[in-house]
DNA sequence: CTGAAAGCGCTTACAG
DNA sequence: CTGAAAGCGCTTACAG
């Protein structure tokens, strides 16, 4: 590999001005810089990112902190960081915190503290005191996204909007039996900042206005797998619901097979709502609340890149939309099944 | 951040020793290195990437040279990946090829050749020329997977096989007109190793041992709706075929959905199967040859790890198996529709 | 605007 | 088995 200072011999310089002259830190006269350039591109230059960064403290690297929260969701996200990364010239070094405890805290520990990255992008997990503090004492600029803590500095959907904006149009269309099936606390997590709990919360709210106390709720994690038990019970029960919103759209998917397999028709029989704007969502038909995952990812990547310096901090609220699609109705009228 | 000089001086040794104590490298007496472990645990000491990389030209660190074919298959053999990397203290960077071919270029041109990483791992792209020429360049141990350039050593199925497996299922049945969705090869491949062309090959291959000359195909991209569109025109078209051999699970997900909007009944009056083992896929009820993605990612893994002597190489082709659930069955009776 | 020189925090021959 | 010292390839006060 040529190293900087093939790059001075060549342009006539010192490396003091190839350095200033390609990083742009540091005044070089244009043509001096033109002359650098030109020798930097000849020779085929880049500086080592080893060397750069020991001698800046500066690695021009983002971290991405990420759980393994439906491998579809996650890599959307993930695409979306990176379009706004790699333009800037940053690149993108993933921990990936999976199922093991022990590889979880190596994570922490160990792997995060190497001082590899500038900043962190730290995606929807709920993470310990323990991990939390641990973060904290990174001194880097941290970016979370949809993350339940309150230390963090997160970029958030309005979830509890989220719910009501589902369940109120299932109520618009005339439906009054409506369930949700979402995800419970895990133990420990507070509910003001859980995504679950805040969408449940908006179903609770909007049941309210509507006149409707005590509305139903099955618990079951963010699974296909979990939401089908859910809706089978829900639906094989006495008085089934006419609608149900699943705070997800892995979720609905599995409430659709259930409806399938019991023989009920969606939406004749039966409305369903999810969250996410799945890209299967199309195929299935599925009404649901889009909140625009590669936007979300590239929302996250201007926030670490505004808090690193490199561009403009733009705040605003993260978006999300109604899709309508076929498989919500009004419910049936009782009588004419 | 605390660094060697201070580990040292609390464990009473050089910073000569610290480096050989914690990295394992050059002989140590057993004491001492209990005392340095001790003394670094003590300390919460975590070297510098940086500065151990540029004094070894180590970096513990992989890369994962990444397109956007479908996030879920993407996301799952990233994760398998990883799940091999982390145990062993190895990080993973991230070089995500997106749509855009300036950026395209700028991770061949710059992001690459930062010295970042020890080793590469591939996933099936498919690369130019100059590209392959730039990845030699790099002098790096790369591992690709499904990469369809002779030039890169590469983890693959034998996707011919793979191809018979799904054809012989169907004409095991009792089918005899099968149809094929698949991608034609781009400008400037060869069909070597281009894995829907091998997919392809092995279906007329199987569809020639039972004496059916020239097979049905239709051509779309890897999508759903690629899919949607090649499936519409084989069914509505004259004579369909009694089953669609699609080149990925979500192609088949598209197919299944254009059946059901013509008001076919799966597998009664059409089977279908597709590839991959897609998280979806039983919820469809979907056929499939199952890949195991997060499996071929932890291949990748321990073949890049064991490219650059971390453990032993294992080889062994890469696993498929099919997988019955309700999309297939016996075609229909002519006369008994 | 430009350069000589120190220094970033490790690793590793070399010597003992 | 252990250590003093050079060196990895950049960046950046400091001086001019």
């Amino acid at each position: 590999m040529t190293g900087i200072d093939e790059v001075a011999r060549a342009a006539g310089v010192s490396t003091t001005t190839v350095s200033r002259a390609l990083s742009g830190r540091g005044r070089v006269s244009e043509r001096t810089r033109e002359r650098v350039r030109r020798a930097a591109d000849e020779l085929g230059y880049v500086g080592s990112a080893a060397a750069a960064s020991l001698a800046s403290g500066r690695t021009e690297n983002v971290g991405v902190v990420a759980p393994l929260r439906g491998p579809w969701f996650f890599a959307t996200v993930l695409d979306g960081i990176a379009s706004r990364l790699t333009p800037r010239g940053y690149d993108l070094t993933l921990y990936h915190l999976g199922d093991d405890p022990e590889q979880r805290r190596g994570v922490f520990e160990r792997s995060l503290r190497r001082q590899r990255v500038d900043g962190l992008i730290v995606l929807s997990v709920h993470l310990d005191d323990d991990e939390i503090a641990r973060l904290g004492a990174l001194g880097l600029p941290i970016v979370g996204l949809g993350v339940p803590r309150p230390e963090l500095p997160a970029l958030r959907v309005d979830d509890t909007a989220v719910g009501r904006l589902a369940t109120a149009h299932l109520l618009a269309l005339g439906h009054r039996d409506i369930a949700h099936i979402g995800q419970t606390l895990p133990p420990g997590a507070s509910p003001e900042l859980d995504i679950p709990s805040r969408r449940r919360r908006g179903f609770e709210a909007a049941m309210g206005d509507a006149g409707i106390a005590r509305p139903r709720f099955a618990e079951a994690d963010f699974t296909v797998a979990g939401a089908r038990a859910a809706a089978r019970e829900l639906l094989t029960g006495p008085d089934r619901p006419t609608a149900i919103f699943a705070a997800s759209d892995e979720m609905a998917y599995g409430v659709l097979a259930v409806a399938g397999e019991l023989g009920l028709s969606v939406p004749r029989d039966l409305s369903v709502v999810g969250v996410d704007g799945h890209d299967l969502g199309e195929l299935f038909g599925l009404t649901t609340i889009d909140q625009f995952p590669h936007g979300q990812g590239a929302r996250a990547g201007d926030a670490i890149l505004a808090a690193l310096g490199v561009t403009e901090a733009a705040a605003a609220p993260l978006p999300f939309e109604l899709v309508v699609r076929t498989s919500t109705a009004p419910p049936p009228r009782p009588g004419h099944p």
